[in-house]
DNA sequence: GCTACGACCTTTGTCTACCATAGCCCACAA
DNA sequence: TTGTGGGCTATGGTAGACAAAGGTCGTAGC
């Protein structure tokens, strides 16, 4: 038990980590528009905090490849395209892959049956609907993989894109069939791990990124343009008058 | 032609970004030991600027890599032993043999044409010795096999740990033969990439990693303990008096 | 009418000073 | 010896000031 620590994303009490959480969720849900300048006074003003948390989380989303940051102007929302979510899948594909078939190759037993013991929580919760369960279980399911492959760095690359994932499918949710299509998958995962079969493995994790990967394009395409309440339309700055 | 630009790592001219150059040639250097505390007041007053740039320039080497931060509690000197070496050079040649397979797949004979030109500079580099233009023509190659992959964000994934491949590089240097067994490795990754030999550019480009990894481990055992002018022994803070 | 220049304004980056709070250390007591 | 409590240090955050970089816009000159 307790195999998955990783408290850096434990969350926050910090004010920056609060704020870059909110700047991250504005943007998935588009009230921070790409290419939109994210101003430090205004940003200050909206959140209630003072520049010096603005700025650390602003270099933390920077970090996460949310936000460009150029020297003298200023930070900017990243435009979140079809592209650049295809980008990142890929990214994940391979580590997945390569996590997967490390795992073939040295997970003990003891190992695969943890993994299997998080994959039946990750059943229940999609059986019950618990949404968040059923990312924290998901989430515990891959870092799993990583872990056992032992290479820590590579993890901690794979999570690079965590928290931008996250909040997409907290936005843009799963279609229809694709809970029961992730069960099946993540069973092959197990069972090529299982039978030692690297190649297998490999491509089985492979196939399980691009398909999720079609799938959230899919769901945000449903979507084409949010506009909740109040689509500030042409607005290009976050300035508030 | 320009088409490495990648202007974030451009040398800087905010004062953040001199105080993260200074803060991790100090790590690899072996003045900041492994574990060492990072204190902000510390720091201040050794770097002669305020506690606002040396938080940034902690939180831009946490996103290195390099150190840790815990909320509340500070900043840590990350340990870099063998193990965290290995680590991130198997994730570059997870990604870079992602390129190099690729670029086998769909690079242009103009872009094989480019890769060529860069090798040839680089070879002229290494004739030369002139190890600042060698290490940018180096760069360049593998940045040009990210560019041909049409990945941006792994190419961005693949520079994270940049300056500090750069910075070990640069104190450890490379062993005897090792220049140009760097060269034929380039040459036969863009044999096979000619060839559109998918398997063998990946495998090519992998075991270049592999070997510069072993290279460098060899270098830095070479010199178990730097102690060039004073080590501060016992001293695990950076508390100067 | 169009371009180029310069003044103005906004914003960034940095500094200083200050404060609340969390964490650590050490003396002291049970 | 072990636990506890107080004091110290460092972190995290606020407020206000400033220089410098960058952008904007009006005007002068062609």
């Amino acid at each position: 038990m307790g195999s998955v620590l990783l408290d850096e994303f434990a969350h926050s009490d910090t004010s920056y980590r609060r704020v870059a959480d909110t700047i991250r969720d504005r943007i998935i849900a588009g009230t921070y528009t790409p290419g939109m300048r994210l101003k430090v006074p205004t940003l200050c003003i909206d959140l209630a905090v003072s520049s010096n948390p603005v700025r650390e989380a602003l270099q933390q989303l920077q970090g996460e490849g949310l936000v460009v940051i150029a020297p003298n102007k200023g930070a900017t929302v990243r435009p979140i395209d079809a592209r650049l979510i295809r980008e990142i899948y890929e990214v994940n594909g391979i580590l997945d892959a390569f996590f997967a078939g490390r795992a073939a190759q040295i997970a003990t037993d003891e190992q695969i049956m943890e993994l299997i013991a998080i994959h039946r929580k990750l059943e229940q919760a999609m059986l019950k609907g618990d949404v968040p369960k059923r990312a924290d279980n998901n989430h515990q399911f891959h870092s799993l993989l990583g872990e056992i492959s032992g290479n820590r760095e590579a993890l901690t690359v794979r999570l690079r894109h965590r928290n931008l994932m996250r909040a997409m499918r907290m936005k843009y949710g799963f279609s229809a069939d694709r809970e029961s299509i992730v069960l099946g998958e993540h069973e092959e995962i197990i069972s090529a791990i299982s039978a030692r079969d690297v190649a297998r493995a490999e491509y089985a994790a492979k196939m399980h990124c691009l398909r999720s990967c079609d799938d959230i394009i899919i769901q945000a395409s449903i979507e084409p343009r949010p506009s909740a309440t109040q689509q500030p339309a042409k607005r290009l700055t976050a300035t508030s008058n």
